[in-house]
DNA sequence: ATATTATTAGAGTATATACTCTAGGCAGTC
DNA sequence: GACTGCCTAGAGTATATACTCTAATAATAT
């Protein structure tokens, strides 16, 4: 593998498990066995290792968001839809974490995480649209559409933080992949009010799939 | 003022201006043009200063999510909570912003947090019971509520991070109170299916005057 | 083979950051 | 006036961090 691929790999990997701040350039090249110079030779600065590595994690979530516009979309898609973009947010878990400073560091970044938030939006918009063709879901208004959209978009970005957060430190401190689904429980149920009685019991048994399997200690007590 | 206390509210304010990353201990001694060996006098390190600051918060949710009793609840109180606990959004929105460092790096903190994490979730079930006792909305088993519950509280904790990515930069930076405020609305989107037709049109008026004035930039455009 | 270009090593640097240490001031008290 | 306890100044330090510079090596083209 080229070097650049390695550096942006490696990166990816040391942000994901200690968060981009206490990864340092020189971390990066001592975990690669390289120079500080070669590295540089590679990257102008961090800031440009971690535009490239949004462009991929842009680049993936496009991918999994291209709705198809010749066919109407089955539960299977939906399955599909929250499953990716859950792996995309594993895959690149560091990105939110540290997403405001990242924004303040790079006015093209944040030009175009701006562009990518609305993308993501809109695609949300269209999947509950063809929902609702598709006679999953009841038909809403526009507005209340968008305003569903952008909740959603929050419950699905924020699940992560919110899991690390509800962490004791002496728990096992690695997330698995297992519990971030359980986010997918989350985005399911803020879809149950709008359920057609055709579907209603199908969607609530895939949510059951992703229900937290033990009490959750972060759950509310009383 | 004592000089302990005037470094702790420099403090919050710097770090809600410019963010903790952002705000060394050496300049929040300049800003009060105090020295840094004050600054250690009264605090033994910058996670302490956080800490107390946390505390503060804590005390400030904690207080106006004191669910009364004795009584049920009215439309009226439903607006406080959400005006408060976005006033207190507001007043330390730094906390937010780099919450998952902020606990890896301090243990107490992050025990304190996660407790204080269970008592909002509590609280805001315990909203929602007595919501569905005063006949707003309809009441919803014990599972539903928990996750609506979480759901909500992802929304509004991480609206103001949602509001500072969909900021361009040459925008006016600062995020005002009023803008804070749309998050209301969002909130109360997740309420609109399980209004009771005696409080829909009531709850839904409410909603209205939170809704965002110009069609938001960031909003889906397909 | 030679010239050219791409890549790499590794020492080095300017700056920042959290924090320490010593000396001293100031208010009250005996 | 001297003692005591609290507070403050400010110079200083060890470490870290992002990044640079020069020289050397490998790869490729001619």
């Amino acid at each position: 593998m080229k070097t650049r691929d390695k550096i942006l790999l490696a990166s990816l990997e040391l942000f994901n498990e200690r968060g981009e701040r206490n990864v340092t350039t020189n971390h990066i090249a001592a975990h690669l066995a390289i120079s500080p110079g070669n590295l540089y030779y590679h990257f102008r600065n961090k800031s440009d290792i971690i535009y490239e590595i949004f462009l991929e994690y842009q680049k993936l979530v496009d991918y999994y968001l291209d709705i198809p516009r010749d066919r109407s979309l089955t539960l299977g898609d939906l399955t599909f839809y929250l499953e990716s973009v859950f792996d995309g947010l594993w895959s690149y878990r560091f990105f939110h974490r540290d997403l405001e400073y990242l924004l303040d560091s790079d006015t093209r970044l944040r030009k175009d995480y701006r562009e990518f938030t609305n993308r993501c939006l809109a695609a949300i918009s269209q999947i509950f649209g063809k929902m609702s063709d598709a006679g999953i879901i009841e038909p809403q208004p526009e507005d209340l559409r968008s305003a569903m959209s952008l909740n959603l978009w929050l419950v699905i970005t924020n699940w992560m933080a919110f899991l690390k957060t509800a962490h004791a430190v002496d728990e096992p401190a690695s997330l698995s992949l297992t519990e971030l689904k359980q986010g997918i429980y989350q985005a399911l149920t803020l879809e149950i009010p709008y359920l057609t009685t055709g579907y209603r019991d199908q969607v609530m048994a895939l949510r059951e799939k992703y229900r937290p399997s033990l009490p959750e200690s972060s759950g509310p007590t009383v």
